[in-house]
DNA sequence: TATTGTTATACTCTATAACTATA
DNA sequence: TATAGTTATAGAGTATAACAATA
C-alpha cells in the first residue's frame, strides 16, 4: 500500500461479462474479512467496557495519561490524534466519574495538567484486563502456531498501510 | 467466543500491580490490530467507491439485487440485515443515480420491486473491481502462503464470532 | 501574534415511533 | 390485525469556527 494502486482500479470493463470479480463472493476477501472481524471486535471491546462507565476513545486517553502522567489536553490530542475540541469532553467525562483530574498546569497557567486518579489506574487496569480477555476469547479457536502466524501477518499489514503503532484511525477524526 | 468468556474478565486484581496485563501494549494485540486494520480498510474502501457515487452500503443493496432482482425493498432489507427505514434512503439514492429503479409490484401493490439498471449493473462490476484492487494492495505485501493462511484464520475468526458469510455488521444497525 | 481550553453551530448517522395504503 | 413503504424526530458523533485567557 502506502500510495501504491492497481493499474485497473475502478474501470469499466469492455465487454458485458469480460472479467468477472463479479464472481468473488465478499465473505472470500480478506479485505471484507478484515472489515467484518475488526468492526465486531470493535464493538464487543466497547459492550465489555461499558460496566467500566468508558468507552475505547475514554481506554485512549486514560493509557496516553499512564505514560505521560500531568500532560495537557493539547498534548494528549496530539500523542492520540485527537482534536483538541473532543479532548475536553473526554477529559470532562473522566473527571465525572473521577477517573482523572485537572490540576493547574505548573508552569503555563492557560493549560490544565491532567493525572489519573487512584480510582482511575484501578479501572485502566480492569480495561487491559477487559481487552486480554477479549484477544483470548477472540483468538481461542486458532491454535498457537496459527494466532503467532496471524499476528505476524496482520503487524506486517498494518505497517505497510502506514498504520501508527497503538493509534486507532477512529480517533484521528479531523486532527 | 460465541457466548464464551475468559473466567477473570474485568476483575480487579487483588494487589496494586499483581498481574500485569497493563503491560501488554496495545500494538501487539490481534484485536487492536485486527480493529485498526478493519477500520482502515473500510475508510479505504469507502474512499476508492467515491467516484462511482456510492458508499459500501450502497454496494451491498446493488450486491443483493444482483441475486434478488425484483426483490421487494423488505425483503432486501431482511437479507442484508439493513432496516427497512433505512432501505427507503438508500434506493433513493440509487434511484436518484439511475443504478436502480422501483417498479410496481406484480403480487403486492403495497410493495415495489426493485431492479439494477444497466448503468447500475456496470457500476456494480466496477465497484467489484474496486474491491479486487484494494484487496491485491492490502495484501501485497504477505507472499502467497502467508496470504493464503491469513485468509484461512480470518475466515476461522469470522465463523467462531457467529459472522455471517458476506454480511457487514455496520449494516445490522437496528435490524 | 500564537496557543490552550472552551463553547456554539451545522451536518451526518442512527434509533424510534408513527403514519398511509394496502394485505 | 399485520405488513410495505415512508416520514418525522430525537439523539449521538463529527467538523468548523470562534471566543477568552494567557503566552
Amino acid at each position: 500500500m502506502a500510495g501504491t494502486r492497481s493499474k485497473k482500479h475502478a474501470q469499466a470493463p469492455s465487454g458485458p461479462e469480460s472479467t468477472d470479480e463479479t464472481l468473488v463472493p465478499l465473505e472470500s476477501r480478506a479485505v471484507f474479512l478484515l472489515s467484518q472481524i475488526g468492526h465486531r471486535v470493535a464493538t464487543s471491546f466497547s459492550e465489555r467496557l461499558e460496566p467500566l462507565k468508558i468507552q475505547p476513545r475514554h481506554f485512549a486517553v486514560m493509557n496516553g495519561l499512564a505514560t505521560h502522567d500531568g500532560a495537557t489536553q493539547q498534548h494528549l490530542a496530539d500523542i492520540l490524534g485527537i482534536h483538541r475540541n473532543v479532548m475536553v469532553g473526554l477529559v470532562d467525562d473522566l473527571e465525572l466519574n473521577n477517573y482523572a483530574k485537572r490540576e493547574p498546569h505548573p508552569a503555563d497557567r492557560r493549560a490544565h495538567a491532567v493525572r489519573l486518579t487512584a480510582r482511575g489506574r484501578t479501572v485502566l487496569r480492569a480495561a487491559h484486563q477487559t481487552a486480554s480477555a477479549l484477544e483470548s476469547d477472540v483468538t481461542n479457536v486458532l491454535a498457537a502456531s496459527e494466532r503467532a502466524r496471524l499476528l505476524e501477518s496482520l503487524e506486517l499489514l498494518a505497517a505497510s498501510m502506514g498504520l501508527e503503532p497503538g493509534l486507532h484511525p477512529s480517533l484521528r477524526a479531523n486532527q
